[in-house]
DNA sequence: CATAAAAGCGACACTAATGTCGCTTTTATA
DNA sequence: TATAAAAGCGACATTAGTGTCGCTTTTATG
């Protein structure tokens, strides 16, 4: 009677799960990952695997959730700082590594990207791609608004609109990135443009010039 | 002796085809769509589609190469205006109903993200999204190039940055009109953000005062 | 250390799509 | 109007993946 493994066991059977799934999906795509290239790679049985997941959308989903951990730690920890324009700066520049403004990120954009446009009509994900997006939204603001209380930015913007065209632009530019490859592009100098940008926004007070 | 049907009817089924397989596309995905879809659109046999398109990538392009057309003439078209920035604004703030800006294109562009990202391993995909990618940016170019020949943009980046980072920023737009539908990203107050950064990059003489 | 609950397994039946190929029909010409 | 070239057809074999289910193994507990 009772269950037979631990809760800790299982939770760690689910990680593994995630893990594997994580890099398969990052190496392979998402339409292109099958549970067969998962199950291969976690090294466990088919039955075993679709125990802990029904199929690829729930295990992504997983991954995804996961993966956003960081982000709201990262963004967490910004809210605090002052002043906040270098630290945006560099982020955006890139000389952050795990910034997603660098080019590695491009490929792990691209997967979201995929199952965003595959899951464009299905009602149920759309709600839960919107949640996601709002909340990183929501995430980005605060930080900015701090800058605003602390009077270190003056933005000739709203600051949502500012947040979300950031967004975008940089979703955009790891397409690019994934069409033609970084040099192609220019990564570099778009970056830089992306910067201005919101040099030129937010109005930042500093000691730099613009450039 | 001798062919049986005109090359002008071959070139009309061809269209057919095309038009049919472009419908079947914006109304499923890239992914989602199968031969057997196309097919069943464009009311021929099985035999007859393959007969002139030997599978789903080949008559993807063939569909793009087709739409691209169109594109191709309207940037020539603009290329003699002067004054340049009105028009440039009108497009982007997507009054003109087949602006690549206006919201029902986010569609097609996802489609075509879609194909990108699929294709993101296999190098002769890329070489040819590579070369698209350039023909577009250089035709772009040029028209923002007579401004400033005309003297109308005074740029304070270099125009080719411009040009790559205002496409990017518009893909990653129609995308997340696509994530999360084009009421939740404020698409209106977001190519207004577009809007300004161009009128910030290009220095554009005009009576209008930045907004 | 016996046992029952449940974790793990992998063969299997099923589905959906692909590209081909031999046959049938159409059509421009002699 | 006969004919041969080729356009059109659709059944078919093949491939690749899915999710399930009955059996086997493991493991915490009495």
């Amino acid at each position: 009677m009772c269950p037979k493994v631990t809760e800790e066991y299982k939770k760690a059977r689910r990680r593994t799960i995630i893990e594997a799934a994580s890099e398969v999906f990052t190496r392979t795509g998402y339409t292109k990952t099958t549970m067969q290239h998962i199950i291969e790679e976690v090294g466990l049985s088919r039955g075993a695997v679709y125990d802990y997941f029904h199929n690829k959308e729930q295990l992504f989903q997983a991954v995804i959730e996961q993966e956003d951990e960081n982000t709201w730690e990262r963004l967490a920890s910004l809210k605090g700082t002052q002043p906040l324009w270098p630290v945006l700066e560099q982020y955006i520049l890139a000389s952050e590594p795990d910034s997603p403004y660098n080019p590695e990120a491009s490929k792990r954009t691209s997967v979201h990207v995929e199952y965003v446009i595959q899951g464009g009509h299905d009602e149920e994900r759309r709600t839960w791609l919107l949640q996601r997006y709002e909340k990183f939204v929501t995430a980005l603001l605060e930080v900015l608004q701090a800058g605003v209380a602390s009077d270190e930015f003056h933005p000739v913007l709203p600051l949502d609109v500012i947040v979300r065209f950031v967004l975008s632009a940089n979703d955009g530019m790891n397409l690019s990135v994934i069409a033609a490859g970084s040099e192609a592009i220019d990564y570099a100098r778009q970056t830089q443009a992306l910067r201005d940008f919101l040099f030129y926004a937010l109005r930042p007070k500093t000691e730099n010039s613009p450039r």
